[in-house]
RNA sequence: GCCGAAGUGGCGGAACUGGCAGACGCGCGCGACUCAAAAUCGCGUUCCUUCGGGAGUGUGGGUUCGACUCCCACCUUCGGCACCA
């Protein structure tokens, strides 16, 4: 054996990867391989990953999502597909700015530098991007698109200017996106900072126009994940739209998803900023709520972070009529209703809201059960000597269950019990006295009358009563505080859920699915509402405070107002010469000869934009720039976007999920309706990679300095190690903290193939071992199933683990004698064909020094043969009771029947039965037997 | 609080549609080669064991001939949202 091996084993050259890798980038990009052109006889494949940010280096984070990437374009190709794999840089951006300010360098010079940086670590990894496409979103003839989109927006009232409380953050000196706004401790996405709110005059787009639309994704093959991130991002309840008339007749609208309560609306409540709160002030109130509101504006003017979560509020003095029964509740403010939702005014339903119950407890604001509790259950706390002797007896002999203490008796009253429990307290309640029955009724009987908590006036009637027979009930402001004083009626006195209606008037009785809706008729048909839609997402803020990105191609005329940039005159240029000043100003409005200009339409004088676009404006079309990055007479080639659009793979992050990710589909919507692009969505499936984090688990930064440099990485072992490393080391979906333990392993594997591969090159074949033949055909198509099939679902670890597996069998037929052989040859040609769209270069090298015909990459995919890859002989487990105790080859085709027999015949299953007959064989064909004893 | 995802050896991670748990690697142990070491190659490697076997995929139950996989409850970690009416 071992001299076999060494009559086989030639000593060949070394695997030098510093010296192959290069040399193949450079021939490829000499020939142009990698470009991408439009080709109508072969189907075309539009891959895009997301564009990278210009920070400067690149981590090996950037590595994992690029090179796999890579490795699933370069298999499509491989598969006959006409692929186009572009890239460039989201070249705009605070970060540029700040170091601006940090270092005294230009941010054009810093992003710049940073691009050529990047352009050098991007190629060193071989990737098949076609370069002759890049794009940078800081370049004039990139931005002046930017721009013209701006302008059909602006033209088509898809983008307004409104003074609006926005985000501020005060380290960048900007506003900020909602959707950059992240954390419980509302922290600015970029640095960390907490963000305040600030009333700005601000540019939005109408994102809001597209809901409906961004919420159906049935043309795309999205991850579920990122679906349900933006569904409820953009947040779509349905309910009904209320209107109460102030006693002036002022009209306060609310939203309510709960019209089925609105007979339990004992109060309402408007924001602070609710323009009506000055209107229906009465003038004793006027002071307080003048307080209240400067002091809820501060707090939300200060740091968020002493946000507590405490109800205050305060009462106006006035009151507003319920369309259906008419009744006048008060209206309070209170900063748990936001301006910024639905109407910024509520009906307070305390009954079924836990903020409202919460509130109403705190205010002694009456509260009023509207709707029966599905649970069922009834509770009825007895205070001694309340009723007459002998009713513990009487419950007992009817099967209520009971406890007592100390003479008082907490019942809780089964649902089919309730109708004899209230005869009995009827029958025994004493004078002077009472009892209440809580949960599925609100009952309170006293000795002459029984009391229903069923309207407001019954509500101040109980309590009348009550305090009237108890002192100590006289602290009470309302029936529910005083109740709520038991600790025992504590969960049997608020619910959220949905049930029948109860205390609503001739809707009363209404069963659960049908209370939504008949509110709702009844409210159509009263005039006093209707159904409606409200949704949490709100336009998109995209004007920035600061210098380095696309300028608005705005002039404001004193005139003529808000004057379009005449497209002629686009790009509007970023003047160079900037100034920047600590003040945290923008330097573009500290530049008067860029600022000033005369108006476009009236020549008058007027002045610049000095806001810049969000980096996300940028973003949102880089894919139609790819198509073209040089054209100038329109953002994009019209015949490049015929052939390519839309993007059929797009990978990227799923931190993108609700900003760049909903942009980009709203502004391919809208621009689609503008007659710009075709088709509904911009990028038809989607695919989420994980993250490499920092060794210590943390995310990489520089901050942290727990950054890995891939140009370390690749001097040490080579670009095919470490893309292969990426693919093998990580679930591409999950990522993980960097470790580069078993990068080891990677590289003995590319060696193996080294070695393998070139130390056969030459051998003669010899009478081989025919089974052994077999079985190196056989490995070889399971394995080009296998990696085909993986590479589709981006499962790229099991894909190097399945080429591990085919290069183990290669091995071992090679110390079988096979090398030489046909399909020894076949063999290695396959492996490297699997291998080529993976570890580009080690393919491209040991192909050319097989002496195939260049490029490796230009080949056809293997074929995958069922046939080939089919077991003749399967391994039978044999299971007595579920427990495997043999296990027998047999053919792989062998009937059930015949498996059986085998089974029942084996010697070790003859032990466990112990002489016992099975009950029953269940026989799995082509996997196994259990005999059942 | 609400919504979602995930918990498998010392480690990274496999496992089709309910059918041999731990593929492929790392690490570790033993051996070969070597004066020696590295590299390379071979063998072994879930745990316990009286060597018959037993236990085992976060925990506890359930369904099934059979469960990492399905159902119920719980625990932990991560992600998203959060006074959203």
């Amino acid at each position: 054996m071992a001299e076999k091996q060494n009559t086989q084993k030639m000593r060949v050259e070394r695997y030098e990867p510093g010296e192959i890798e290069p040399r193949w980038q450079a021939k490829w990009e000499a020939d142009g391989l990698h470009r991408a052109r439009i080709n109508s006889k072969r189907p075309k494949s539009y891959f895009l990953t997301m564009l990278p940010y210009t920070s400067g280096d690149l981590h090996i984070g950037h590595w994992f999502i690029k090179s796999t990437s890579d490795a699933r374009a370069r298999y499509m190709r491989m598969k006959g597909f006409n692929v186009m794999l572009p890239i460039g840089f989201d070249a705009f951006g605070l970060p540029a700015e700040n170091a601006a300010i940090e270092r005294n360098i230009h941010p054009k010079e810093w992003t710049y530098k940073n691009i050529d940086n990047m352009r050098r670590q991007l190629k060193s990894m071989g990737a098949m991007w076609d370069w002759s496409r890049e794009a940078i979103s800081s370049d004039p003839e990139y931005y002046r698109w930017t721009q013209w989109f701006f302008l059909q927006f602006f033209k088509n009232d898809l983008a307004y200017k409104k003074m609006s409380p926005v985000d501020w953050c005060p380290k960048d000196n900007t506003t900020l996106a909602r959707e950059q706004v992240i954390g419980d401790d509302r922290v600015c996405e970029r640095c960390g900072t907490p963000v305040i709110k600030k009333n700005l005059n601000q540019w939005f787009f109408r994102i809001t126009n597209y809901v409906d639309e961004l919420l159906d994704f049935s043309k795309i093959d999205w991850p579920d994940r990122v679906r349900l991130l933006q569904t409820h991002w953009i947040g779509r309840s349905e309910g009904a739209r209320v209107t109460f008339l102030t006693e002036a007749k002022d009209p306060i609208e609310v939203f309510t998803t709960r019209p089925d309560t609105l007979w339990g609306a004992t109060f309402m409540v408007l924001a602070p900023e609710h323009p009506l709160v000055e209107k229906i002030v009465s003038a004793d109130k006027k002071e307080s709520v003048e307080e209240y509101i400067l002091q809820a504006t501060r707090l939300s003017d200060l740091q968020r972070e002493a946000l507590d979560k405490d109800k205050t509020g305060v009462f106006t003095g006035g009151y507003a009529i319920n369309p259906l029964n008419g009744e006048h509740i008060p209206v309070w403010i209170a900063s748990y209703v936001l301006m910024t939702y639905g109407t910024g005014a509520i009906m307070a339903v305390p009954g079924h809201d836990t903020r409202d119950f919460e509130f109403a407890l705190k205010f002694g604001l009456p509260i009023l059960p509207v709707i029966d509790r599905p649970d069922g259950s009834t509770k009825s706390y007895v205070v001694a000597g309340s009723v007459m002797d002998g009713f513990a007896e009487a419950l007992e002999k009817k099967g209520i269950p009971f406890t007592e203490a100390q003479g008082s008796l907490q019942v809780s009253v089964p649902l089919a019990l309730v109708d004899d429990y209230i005869a009995l307290a009827k029958a025994n309640v004493l004078p002077d006295s009472w009892v209440e029955i809580i949960g599925t009724q609100w009952l309170f009987v006293f000795a002459d009358r029984v009391f229903e908590l069923d309207t407001l006036e019954n509500e101040r009637a109980i309590l009348e009563h009550c305090q009237e027979l108890e002192a100590a009930v006289r602290e009470f402001r309302s029936v529910m505080e005083m109740l709520w004083a038991h600790p025992f009626y504590r969960d049997v006195l608020f619910h959220s859920e949905y049930g029948q209606m109860i205390h609503s008037g001739a809707l009363s009785g209404t069963a659960a699915d049908e209370a939504l809706s008949k509110t709702t008729k009844i409210l159509e048909s009263e005039n006093a509402g209707e159904f409606a839609v409200n949704y949490r997402i709100r336009d998109w803020l995209i004007s920035r405070q600061r210098y380095w990105g696309a300028p608005i191609p705005i002039v404001n005329c004193e005139q003529c107002g808000l004057v379009a940039v005449p497209e002629e005159d686009l790009p509007v240029i970023l003047p160079d010469d900037a100034e920047w000043l600590p003040t945290g100003q923008s330097p573009l409005k500290l530049h008067p000869s860029w600022k000033n200009v005369p108006c476009p339409e009236c020549d008058g004088p007027a002045e610049r934009e000095t806001d810049t676009m969000d980096t996300f404006m940028c973003s949102s079309w880089y894919h139609l720039r790819y198509l073209s990055p040089h054209y100038d007479e329109g953002p994009f080639d019209p015949e490049q976007y015929d052939y390519w659009m839309p993007v059929d793979t797009y990978t990227g992050g799923v931190e993108h999920a609700t900003m760049h990710l909903i942009y980009t589909r709203f502004f391919h919507k809208a621009c689609r309706d503008l007659g710009i692009v075709k088709g509904d969505e911009p990028m038809l499936q989607l695919r989420n990679q994980g993250q490499i984090l920092g060794p210590d688990g943390q995310r990489m930064s520089k901050s942290r300095g727990n950054v890995i440099d891939p140009d370390e990485q690749v001097r040490q072992f080579g670009a095919d190690a470490v893309r292969a490393y990426l693919m093998f080391g990580y679930r591409w979906t999950e990522g993980g903290p960097w470790s580069s333990d078993n990068i080891q392993g990677i590289v003995r594997w590319i060696n193996r193939v080294w070695t393998l591969t070139l130390g056969t090159k030459d051998a003669v074949a010899k009478q081989g071992d025919s089974s052994e033949a077999r079985a190196l055909e056989r490995k070889l198509h399971q394995t080009i199933a296998k990696v085909s099939a993986d590479l589709e679902k981006f499962e790229f670890n099991t894909v190097i683990s399945a080429l591990m597996e085919l290069t183990n069998r290669i091995s071992t037929s090679r110390d079988d004698g096979l090398a030489g052989s046909a399909i020894f040859k076949h063999a290695i040609e396959s492996l490297l064909l699997l291998m080529a769209p993976l570890t580009p270069h080690i393919a491209e090298e040991l192909w050319a020094k097989l002496g195939y015909a260049y490029s490796i990459h230009q080949q056809k995919w293997p074929e995958f043969d069922a046939h080939k890859a089919q077991e003749e002989r399967i391994t039978l487990v044999v299971q007595v009771n579920g427990k495997v105790r043999d296990r027998i080859e047999v053919a792989a085709g062998i009937e059930e029947d015949a498996a059986r027999k085998i089974a029942l015949g084996s010697e070790t299953v003859i032990k466990f039965l112990g002489g016992k007959t099975p009950k029953r064989v269940i026989v799995v064909k082509g996997r196994l037997v259990n005999i059942v004893v």
